[in-house]
RNA sequence: GGGCGCGUAGCUCAGUGGGAGAGCACCUCGGUGACAUCGAGGGGGUCGUAGGUUCAAUCCCUACCGCGCCCA
């Protein structure tokens, strides 16, 4: 017998470790020998120094039910996990980890030593969100982990980079790139936030070569005339970084400024740094912002940059890598941070007389999304991907429809970025990723090779001599290795049998933030490399936030931990979480909003509801908004099916080997047969299009709604009744369908039904495999329309006699006798027939026919009868014309509507044929009722 | 400035060119041999505003208002 309740806590480890044991999670290439299709998703590889959040358990929840479906569909699926080794974020981890012992630095201990370093930590901490994907239940096959770093990974990263460098589409070059002054390296742009700060506008005063002078509009009339003039010996120039004045080249005015006419060409003295730069046109100053005139800096700054180069202006680099000021400057800013250096210039420059006036303004400052540090465009040299050549294909296979995306807007954002895409920047100045296998000789002459070995070989052969080589130090983003991984993981660059079956892969599932970051690079990879594309779907899902709509962030406080909502958290530890590591006032606030949100903490929900809370929210194009509400609600449906598995079990619904559904004489037997080869069509093709929401909610309406409240209720008849052979098809019917429903369930909730497959064999025949190798149900021929007339009758005829007790104050416990008038054979045969089961679910007396309607009972409509129930005593005269009353007026109401559509000789004439005939049939029904309702009314009427 | 999306019941959200839906909350009744994490019944919406297309618009188109996100 069942227990009382199902327990998440006790139930899913041993369900996982029971699937772990039985292989299950292990793809079957077994299954292609034998004509199935392979079916294969690789996941997105989180962080190794990352651990699970609600994005995640959305994104692996929705891969799961697709992995677990497809494997119940007979598919050879691979489910290939891994994970990246996130160059930036271990390498801080780390590092942090050094300074908390007090052991020395990364640079005291030296290169070879944090790797190995690195690698222990990794061994030891890393990884944690291996485990709690487990915890969720997903089925990867784990027995192919696969981690970037790994040995086979590594061998395709040096590949596709000696070969894209040997095709011409990796090159060296100096350029400005997002400097990162903590971790002292090159990231790309994407790993830049660029966030709206308080920030000042510095207006400064750059004299004129010798003095020399000009008349500068003031004033202007209605048509922007210039009125007034004043005469200037200076220009104005406009800056949210004054210490970058240092390096400034140029002062640029736009060509169309006559303001600034008459002293372009000449020079300015640049104050502090004593050294004079001439004044340009260029398209790039808006003359309506500021005062039109622009310094420019050619080495620190993204467009200046840009002017530079079109003027062959001097790129002039005033900052080191650390951010400190540097180079040809004078002496006394030298080495000083750039933050206290801009106020010292600042000073130094109002002493001189130049300062013109102070703004507060906001400004969008660029930060590290790592670091959070204030990110510096910097020149430097570095690694780059001709990312515009190699997106060419990319575009072409989306544009064609080789990969779609769901939903299908989202190839905006993709082409947008593809369609302007930068040179991608792969070179970062860390230890802790793939070394980049590029050699330089004695002349720095590039020598780029797989191995040291290699390198040196082709250098002797270059100089004819042996010579010292000298690795380059650094090593490549994070995603040029994961772009990759659709078929590094599969074994490229070998031939192996895996990539073979598995690519192109089938579904992508991520969230939108990173169809830049690694969807992008993983489709131009696979085109280069693979000559096909990835895979051919991406499903985007939303982002997760919390019930409010506020995206989850450890400062608002608003985070939701996934494990939370599995293992329960009590109000303190939940508070502590929150608080911790936040300054005093912030942790206060958010205490505070937690104890007044979660004043009992969270309770504990299971793997299982979790999962079919998101599923049931991933509506598509929208965001998850998670709110605890919704999450009990469907704790309460896995507690409902649960219990529903005890009634069959205590009724003896014992399954029968070989039990076919279309074999049952019963109505009712027929009746769910039918429903449940809806609700299997309903849920498979849900699933098919990536509708998760309405996949949940086909199966939550057919177990909760159509099994349980009515197929269950009505069988009860004959569970408890005394025909044997209507028991025992009742039975085995009730049985077959529930295992059903487990099948269906199982890719949301496969916990909680793996749980009831194997518990409900205590009779019955023993279970051919365990519930996650079950075939999926596919039924067709079980739907038959005499069937669904006679149950709908019913269902309503049960609605209805409820309704009217409820309305008119019929105890619930009280039995009442229904009188039917007007009642062809069928219904007669319906009442026959139903009988028992009306009584007891309608709570009923007697069921008798008549030709005459009783006086003082209550009346009732139902299509072409008139029901009466009759009640001892005297019913409520006046509420009884009431309720009748109110009826007609909605069916009259119903009728003119109708009446005036059908009125409209445009609507006749044109509307399709059934869409009159249907408002033609809906009138009539409504008359019908009307004329049946004045006739109960004035047998009412006759009492009063 | 460019792009994407969202305004539907008190709340959270589905949905559809032809009779407005769910869950939660609310109100009433109910300890009835699965289930009170339950059952039965009920109230509640001019589907953001204004135009247009159409026989017909909550749905398609346009504009506007409000909100969110991404990119510059």
């Amino acid at each position: 017998m069942l227990e009382k309740q199902f327990k998440p806590g006790e139930a899913e480890q041993r369900i996982y470790q029971q699937w772990e044991d039985a292989g299950a999670f292990k793809s079957q290439p077994d299954r292609v020998a034998a004509g199935a299709k392979s079916y294969c998703i690789v996941i997105p590889p989180p962080n190794v120094t990352g651990s699970l959040h609600m994005g995640h358990a959305l994104n692996n929840t929705v891969q799961d039910i697709l992995i677990r479906f497809e494997r119940m569909r007979g598919k050879d699926v691979l489910w290939q996990p891994g994970m990246d080794h996130a160059g930036i974020a271990t390498q801080m981890v780390v590092e942090r980890q050094l300074a908390r012992n007090n052991e020395p630095g990364r640079s005291d201990m030296g290169r070879d030593a944090f790797i190995e370093r690195v690698w222990e930590w990794k061994a030891k901490s890393g990884g944690i969100i291996i485990n709690q994907l487990r915890r969720l239940g997903a089925s990867c096959d784990w027995s192919r982990e696969r981690f970037t770093m790994d040995e086979g990974l590594s061998k395709a990263v040096r590949k596709v980079f000696v070969e894209l460098y040997e095709a011409d589409l990796i090159y060296r070059d100096k350029r400005l790139v997002n400097w990162d002054p903590v971790f002292q390296t090159a990231i790309s742009d994407l790993e830049v936030e660029n966030i709206e700060v308080d920030g000042h506008f510095w207006h400064f005063k750059y004299p004129l070569e010798n003095g020399e002078t000009y008349e500068f509009p003031i004033a202007h009339d209605n048509e922007g005339e210039p009125t007034e003039w004043e005469t200037r010996d200076y220009i104005s120039i406009a800056t949210t970084r004054p210490e970058t004045m240092l390096g400034d080249g140029a002062v640029a005015v736009h060509p169309s400024d006559t303001r600034y006419a008459p002293i372009v060409g000449k020079r300015v003295l640049l104050p502090l740094a004593d050294r004079y730069i001439p004044i340009i046109t260029d398209e790039h100053p808006d003359p309506d912002f500021g005062s039109g005139a622009v310094k420019i800096t050619g080495a620190h700054d993204f467009n200046d940059y840009a002017v530079a180069r079109r003027h062959d202006l001097p790129l002039l680099i005033i900052m080191d890598e650390q951010g400190a000021m540097a180079g040809e400057i004078p002496k006394k800013y030298i080495g000083m941070d750039r933050f206290e250096a801009r106020k010292l210039i600042v000073e130094d420059i109002d002493k001189l007389g130049l300062l013109l006036e102070v703004e507060d303004k906001k400004v969008m400052q660029p930060f590290g999304d790592r670091s959070h540090a204030v990110i510096e465009p910097m020149l430097t040299d570095q690694w780059y991907v001709n990312a515009k050549k190699l997106a060419e294909p990319a575009i072409a296979a989306v544009k064609d429809g080789r990969t779609k995306f769901v939903p299908s807007n989202w190839d905006k954002t993709y082409f947008q970025w593809m369609d302007n895409i930068e040179p991608w920047c792969i070179s970062r100045q860390l230890w802790w990723g793939h070394r980049i296998p590029v050699w330089y000789g004695p002349d720095e002459k590039v020598f780029v090779a797989y191995t040291s070995a290699e390198a040196k070989e082709q250098a002797a052969k270059h100089y004819s001599k042996t010579v010292e080589l000298r690795q380059d130090p650094d090593v490549l983003d994070t995603w040029f290795s994961s772009g990759l991984w659709a078929f590094s993981t599969l074994g490229w660059p070998d031939k192996t049998p895996e990539l073979k079956r598995y690519y192109q892969t089938d579904v992508l599932v991520t969230g939108f933030d990173i169809i830049f970051f690694w969807v992008a690079r993983m489709m131009m990879m696979g085109m280069h490399f693979m000559d096909e594309v990835p895979f051919h779907t991406v499903y985007v899902h939303a982002l997760v936030r919390d019930e409010k709509g506020a995206k989850m962030s450890k400062s608002k406080g608003n985070v939701m931990d996934p494990l939370d909502l599995l293992d329960g958290i009590d109000l303190e530890q939940l508070v502590d979480k929150r608080t911790i590591g936040l300054v005093k006032k912030d942790a206060k606030a958010i205490a505070k909003s937690t104890r007044k949100e979660y004043p009992d903490g969270i309770p504990s929900f299971g793997a299982d509801v979790l999962r079919f809370t998101l599923a049931a929210m991933a509506a598509q194009g929208r965001d998850v908004r998670m709110s605890l509400p919704r999450v009990e609600g469907y704790r309460n449906f896995s507690t409902k099916l649960w219990n529903a598995a005890r009634f069959t079990q205590m009724n003896e619904c014992v399954r029968q080997q070989g039990f076919d559904p279309s074999s049952c004489n019963a109505t009712i037997n027929k009746w769910i047969a039918g429903e449940m080869q809806k609700a299997s069509n309903a849920v498979t093709l849900a699933i098919e299009l990536h509708r998760y929401n309405e996949a949940a909610s086909a199966i939550y309406n057919f177990i909760w709604h159509v099994y349980c409240d009515w197929y269950l209720e009505m069988i009860k008849t004959v569970l408890n009744g005394n025909d044997a052979q209507a028991q025992a098809e009742a039975r085995a019917m009730a049985a077959f369908v529930l295992d059903q429903i487990l099948k269906l369930l199982h890719p949301f909730m496969p916990f909680i039904t793996e749980e009831l497959w194997q518990k409900l064999v205590e009779q019955g025949p023993e279970r051919e495999s365990l519930l996650i190798l079950a075939q999926w149900p596919t039924f067709s021929g079980l739907e038959d329309e005499a069937v669904d007339r006679e149950v709908d009758w019913l269902i309503r005829l049960i609605t209805e006699v409820r309704s009217v007790r409820a309305e008119m104050n019929v105890p619930a416990g009280t039995k009442v006798p229904l009188i039917f008038t007007g009642a062809g054979d069928e219904v007669k045969g319906w009442v026959k027939t139903h009988n028992e089961t009306l009584r007891r679910i309608a709570r009923l007396e007697e069921l008798s026919f008549s030709a005459d309607i009783p006086d003082g009972a209550i009346q009732m409509i139902l299509d072409d009868v008139t029901i009466a129930m009759s009640l001892e005593g005297i019913i409520d005269v006046e509420a009884e014309q009431a309720r009748l009353n109110k009826d007609i007026d909605k069916q009259r109401g119903d009728i003119k509507k109708i009446e005036a559509k059908l009125g409209n000789e445009n609507f006749t004439a044109r509307a399709p044929a059934e869409v009159v005939e249907e408002q033609k049939r809906r009138k009539s029904d409504a008359e019908q009722a009307v004329e049946k309702l004045l006739i109960a009314l004035k047998r009412v009427e006759a009492l009063g």
